[in-house]
DNA sequence: TTCCTTGCAAATCGTTTGCATAATG
DNA sequence: CATTATGCAAACGATTTGCAAGGAA
């Protein structure tokens, strides 16, 4: 499907590439809708989706209900605090080498791994927020 | 809050220990049904939120829209098939060690991390399903 | 009798989708 | 003109919740 240019897209993109905190598709939604403030949920979400499913971002299912989006598309990790909630990108050294221990013992093809760390931040670690 | 015997909640764990295949909430009711036709949805949910809240039984989020559930819950890793969505046991050694590695260049706490993993299985790879 | 649990139904939340219209190539 | 994208609202799937009634300690 050839891709057609659309200002609400590249509002999205452009939105989500000044941001370093992995915003939801509620948050993209309302901060985008200040530029344009005619666009829609549903154009959002179906954005999302499609520079997800093209490879331009990244979804994170980060297991608290709510999918994230990040525009740095480099693998690397991410911690996500168990206090507040809040996203942040983490500084290591690629770990594909679990990938061996896993596939050690297993029959089918196990083509990559999800891993993602949880804790408290460090703004809630010093009781900043409470 | 002091726990009551209750039969819904015995017949459910029942269930859940008698399974590998890590069940969703909803392949739970449609099971102890057989046994307690009366059994709701709800208390279904309810107690499967209420044995994972006291570490009796695991929650497992793998990214497919749905929670699924595990009596084991001796620490071990997962595989999910992108093909039949059918959850796995992995034999692998504890990856703990890539805490280390997180914990370097970060200033908050971290506590543990999320990690399963995703592919084919091997029925799906031999093309028996499809 | 206290209070945890249940069944039922309605409600919630995040996300997707159908459809007629607008914009792009 | 052919096709992709949009806004809007309705639809969805998974899960939670309020409430009155039932069961355990």
């Amino acid at each position: 499907m050839a891709l057609k240019y659309s200002r609400q897209r590249e509002l999205i993109k452009n939105f989500l590439m000044g941001r370093r905190d992995h915003p939801t598709a509620e948050i993209v939604y309302k901060n985008v809708r200040q530029q344009n403030p005619n666009i829609s949920l549903g154009t959002v979400y179906r954005n999302l989706t499609l520079l997800a499913d093209r490879g331009e971002i990244q979804r994170l299912r980060l297991g608290d209900g709510t999918d994230h989006f990040d525009a740095d598309i480099s693998p690397h990790y991410h911690f996500i605090c168990r206090e507040c909630g809040c996203v942040q990108d983490l500084r290591m050294d690629a770990i594909d080498g679990i990938l061996d221990g896993a596939r050690q013992h297993f029959d089918g093809q196990i083509a990559g791994h999800i891993t993602y760390f949880y804790g408290t931040c460090a703004q809630c670690s010093q009781g900043i927020n409470s």
